[in-house]
DNA sequence: TCTAAATACATAACATGTTATGTATTTCAT
DNA sequence: ATGAAATACATAACATGTTATGTATTTAGA
């Protein structure tokens, strides 16, 4: 069980549209991820690949739309560009003629490795004055919306 | 200044990918979002647009994408599939010829009485056992991310 | 065993958004 | 009054994601 104390702003009033807000929020994160991520070659959506695939880890695609959390035909797409630039190898499995294994290039292996410092100073910067209550206080409520939400998919 | 006491599922860990949770839950919104107004023959982008000219107002194309918050050429292809669509009319601007004034349709101005109901009982999907301090704390949180993101463009 | 269902992937068509760039018009400072 | 800068819009190229649909392979049940 836990308190807050003093949350700056705090206003009592109805929430403004909250899809807008989220809307803008995700936008923001984007946005500024990109500006980062250019830097390095890469691009926003790959990101939960190349953390997926980090240390030489082989999936088949499906996992990985699974694991990115999004439909298989964005992600074979996403898989296309990334072949395209280098950043990952696609073979098929030779136990399952269906499916295609999926491992980071060692140029992806090596870009791979800016990700962490750059989420982490993402969030931090997003979370500016935020203390460590907050944050989870955040964290805890966007869990709770998305499981609604989920739960009405 | 204000109190919360036992906000359910507040666990005090490091906050996983914040950005993952923002992008998971704008998609989740936008998902759900399409799924509710597709029975009224809307999409998600136009919701802003639909707002901003309600009761018969009239806005250029530059005041339409501050409005909603997206660059110039996105509002351009938006507006041109509206138009497309019937549910906005475009005139040139008679007192400055670089500008397009922009207004509803009747069946733009029918449609868009259907959008407040859809959001409202959207929100409340979403905040589904939040209580208004909750809803309050969420709102605040993420305005002040949405600053703080901001100040960094 | 063999057929029906499930699974993995690809492709098409599209919406939504971004940057980069070009054109026409308006504004403003000299 | 005019030339430079700012403004409004359009277009192109692209990334990211969605649904709908088709193909090939695997799995499972009668």
């Amino acid at each position: 069980m836990y308190f807050i104390h003093m949350i700056p702003g705090i206003r009592m009033t109805a929430p403004s549209h909250l899809s807008a807000l989220t809307t803008r929020n995700n936008r923001l994160f984007t946005l500024l991820l990109e500006r980062e991520l250019k830097k390095t070659g890469l691009r926003s959506g790959q990101v939960p690949v190349l953390q997926a695939l980090q240390d030489g880890k082989t999936l088949n695609q499906k996992a990985l739309a699974d694991f990115a959390d999004i439909e298989q035909p964005g992600m074979t797409t996403l898989l296309a560009r990334m072949e395209r630039d280098g950043l990952i190898q696609r073979e098929p499995d030779p136990a399952d003629r269906r499916s295609t294994l999926v491992t980071l290039t060692l140029d992806g292996q090596r870009k791979s490795r800016n990700i962490v410092p750059i989420m982490e100073h993402l969030t931090d910067t997003a979370l500016k004055g935020f203390t460590p209550l907050e944050r989870d206080i955040l964290v805890t409520l966007l869990e709770r919306i998305n499981s609604s939400l989920k739960s009405q998919l």
